[in-house]
DNA sequence: CGCTTATTTGAAACAAATCAATGATTGTGG
DNA sequence: CCACAATCATTGATTTGTTTCAAATAAGCG
């Protein structure tokens, strides 16, 4: 992970063409430049807890967070994962429905809650982002859902190292993952499981299932290499060409 | 179910409290009321084709689809149970990214693309009742997310009939369920199965054993008598005061 | 370098899937 | 209107993938 210096304008933000700000013309994103707070978290620390009041609406700028909720008896089911440009916090609503907590240290782009909902009313184009990404984030969630529903244990884990690399790969501003790939995982075998539904006893065969067949390689715990992008693709259940229809 | 006299006008549509155009003022409304049309799909009817175009923007006025994806070996999974008031269609997209197909008769209201994304533009109140939608879709997928990675069978189809319940519920303008509540299934078992990311089989046996447990009563296969909603949350693995949360 | 935590691997138990058959419902033509 | 076919739902027996329980190994950290 490079260090970054301490962000001071929007100019420079890593995240100007992604976030909820992307679409933002210049005298706009003027205004959000002055409405803004940054604020880093420590890895571990807690972004929001399901139930309790959530008083601002963020953006990740860098880290990893994870959207989760638990059950009574200790079931835990992550939701969502969130990178750079994905924003935490509901507009017109002031509790957070699942926990959100970073699994590393996450500088975040923050506005309070008021605040953002007047910029929401008083920014055009920041609104039709916010809608675009939401309705992106909405097809992710179902598409998971058919990985959640559907999927063997295999397939899951496929899935995830592929839906990473899919992300990783946009946010360096590639269209796809390039054939031959090294993933950065960001997460601990146990959090990959509560993300995949699995234990994480499951999920670690799966990673030295998917090692053995030749499709991924590990030289660390949170590296992976894959050698052939297409071919964990096709692990993942996914034909030829990218799609996961018949 | 009541047989409906074709609607003609805004004024007297059962969703205009609920849909996308709930928020709209009445000067918004007179300028969707001309820009729109009606559709009546007869059950099993297609309403739109994963990966294939799909030129309107629909909102459900009566009846109720699923939307789901198949993969190639058959394996199929619904994402999405669509009832009265929810929408069909991305705005931005020209293709869709699921099956949406009619389990009973419905009725669409609805506007080509092109003309909403106009719409959209120029009517405040609409994008701003569609983000709220969106995002609560969001909230649902996520809560479902839930229900497929870490609850047993018998807590999934508990689930679904505390979800149904509830959702029948707003339709008819009440916050909760009453104590006791009679459920009209929409769905066959294969198609709840297909929700629930079980077979058949087990879906079948989850219905037997919560009837046996005195959850549920089932005076014909498309009916569910609900003595007690509290009871029935239980099962679904929902603490006392409505939350999943520990 | 030793201690703690994370990950991998193994064996047994279990929940759900699969295979197989029966029973119930719905629709249709004689 | 009833017999028949066809679909849908339930139940039973067996198999299988995943979990659980248990232990060993590897990795991070003061």
């Amino acid at each position: 992970m490079t260090r970054h210096d301490p962000i001071q304008s929007c100019d420079s933000c890593p995240i100007r063409a992604n976030a909820v700000c992307a679409d933002c013309a210049p005298d706009e994103i003027a205004v959000l430049d002055r409405a803004k707070t940054y604020r880093t978290v420590p890895a571990g620390g807690r972004l929001a807890e399901a139930g309790e009041p959530l008083t601002y609406f963020s953006s990740i700028v860098s880290g990893c967070a994870t959207m989760s909720r638990t059950l009574e008896d200790g079931r835990r089911q992550t939701v969502g994962l969130l990178l750079p440009s994905d924003y935490i916090g509901r507009p017109g609503r002031s509790t957070s429905a699942y926990d959100v907590e970073a699994v590393s240290e996450v500088t975040l782009c923050r506005f309070e809650c008021a605040t953002f909902e007047r910029l929401l009313r008083e920014t055009p184009h920041l609104a039709t982002r916010l809608l675009t990404m939401t309705l992106d984030e909405l097809d992710a969630a179902r598409d998971w859902a058919v990985v959640l529903g559907r999927m063997t244990a295999r397939e899951r884990v496929a899935a995830f190292l592929v839906s990473l690399a899919r992300r990783q790969a946009r946010l360096s501003h590639q269209a796809e993952p390039t054939r031959a790939i090294a993933l950065a995982l960001p997460l601990s075998r146990e959090a990959i499981a509560d993300h995949l539904g699995l234990t994480i006893e499951t999920t670690s065969r799966q990673f030295t299932a998917l090692r053995k067949a030749g499709a991924i390689e590990t030289p660390s715990t949170r590296l992976v290499q894959i050698p052939d992008f297409e071919r964990l693709a096709l692990e993942a259940g996914e034909d030829d060409d990218g799609g996961m229809i018949a």
